[in-house]
DNA sequence: CAGCCGTCTTGACGGTTGTCCAAATTATTG
DNA sequence: CAATAATTTGGACAACCGTCAAGACGGCTG
């Protein structure tokens, strides 16, 4: 029926509704970006949707109406996340022309990532836990891990290709052990520990001979 | 005043309320036991006090007579939870008496406990990225990470002196690096990844030789 | 201008939460 | 055995939760 229309109309009807969903999609990501500020102050657990909307510009029901469901909301907040967060090393990565420059640039970046942007992160670490309990997170949650995974790989082989080298480990175990260190670290400066942020970088450092 | 009354009667009395005591800790520990297996299947956030008292044999009431909190009787399943944990892989180190001997017994374990604990597990990975939001949480949680990592480390001098070697890494990396993996791993075996338990043995098989 | 549609606001709903308390029950003491 | 203390019960409470729906608003179209 409709796909017997004439072109034309049925082009504009088409352009129509893309812009209609680029528009409601755009709305989308600006309530997710603002959820995520109250969910990074508060975590998951102690988060309510009024709570959200108390922080921000919008109103309650605003949220209900973009998005189906709470957890709708949270995945929303996730995916969107994930696309600012793969990419945050990939400057240093492509412009570093030594070893050394490549170590500096990736620890400066690290640093000022866990003293910066800690919020965030402890929401990331928060959210895979729930994906434990919750199946409707763990697609979007594995799926983030991979990319992370793929980020680190990403920088270990340019410092392997600078030493005219290959990595030693797998991409998994690489992406467990800088998860693993991060985590800790990110624990640690949430608990004040002022030794948290030098003792992260002093590891590294040691570390990324060895691997690579 | 107490301490001038006589000898004996103190005595009796100072006995009779430390065995009020134990028994008030018994029973603590007693409920705690009983909220570790609703928290390990609902997790913190969706756990509520009615809902641990209603899959226990309990009344919600004398959660609140033996806890002043919410808070407080998290602290104590985590705390308890620790105990049980930190031996896991002590009789295996001690009694092996070969490199092989050590590696088997203790990828057999890991195996074990990933499969038939995985509830308590992502319970204190859930449990440890609250503490990131809630101070309340951290001294217990930073505790239980610092005899995370011995336990790990005791693995590896162990393994490292069977091969006259020393570990080539710090406490620290090499606890990050088996916690990421078996957080990772977890998260797969959950979501019904049949490969997680095997690539999990497959990549700890190859890494133990490299770091030691 | 009238009418429609997408967007948003506001208040209400049933259910659940943590907390508290008065009364009932059980154990311990004199 | 009586009485005092410790323990347990189950209901009441206010606050909060996610969800929903009726209607208001504003721009666009016919």
């Amino acid at each position: 029926m409709a796909r017997q229309a004439t072109g034309a109309a049925q082009r504009v009807a088409v352009a129509a509704e893309t812009l209609r969903d680029e528009k409601f999609n755009a709305r989308r990501i600006e309530l997710a970006e603002a959820a995520l500020e109250t969910l990074g102050e508060l975590g998951f657990a102690r988060t309510s949707l009024r709570e959200i909307a108390q922080n921000s510009a919008f109103t309650h029901g605003v949220f209900h109406y973009y998005f189906s469901d709470k957890l709708d909301l949270i995945c929303c907040c996730v995916r969107h996340y994930k696309a600012k967060c793969v990419t945050r090393y990939d400057e240093v990565v492509t412009t570093a022309r030594s070893r050394d420059e490549l170590t500096e640039g990736f620890l400066a970046k690290l640093a000022a990532t866990l003293e910066t942007e800690a919020r965030m992160h402890r929401l990331w670490y928060d959210l895979r836990s729930q994906a434990m309990f919750e199946p409707a997170f763990r697609k979007d949650v594995l799926e983030i891990d991979k990319s992370l995974e793929a980020m680190i790989w990403r920088i270990a082989t340019r410092y392997a290709e600078l030493g005219n080298k290959r990595p030693a480990s797998s991409p998994a175990a690489l992406y467990a052990l800088f998860d693993g260190l991060f985590q800790s670290a990110l624990l640690r400066y949430l608990a004040d520990d002022k030794k948290a942020v030098p003792d992260l970088l002093d590891e590294v450092r040691r570390l990324l001979p060895t691997i690579c």
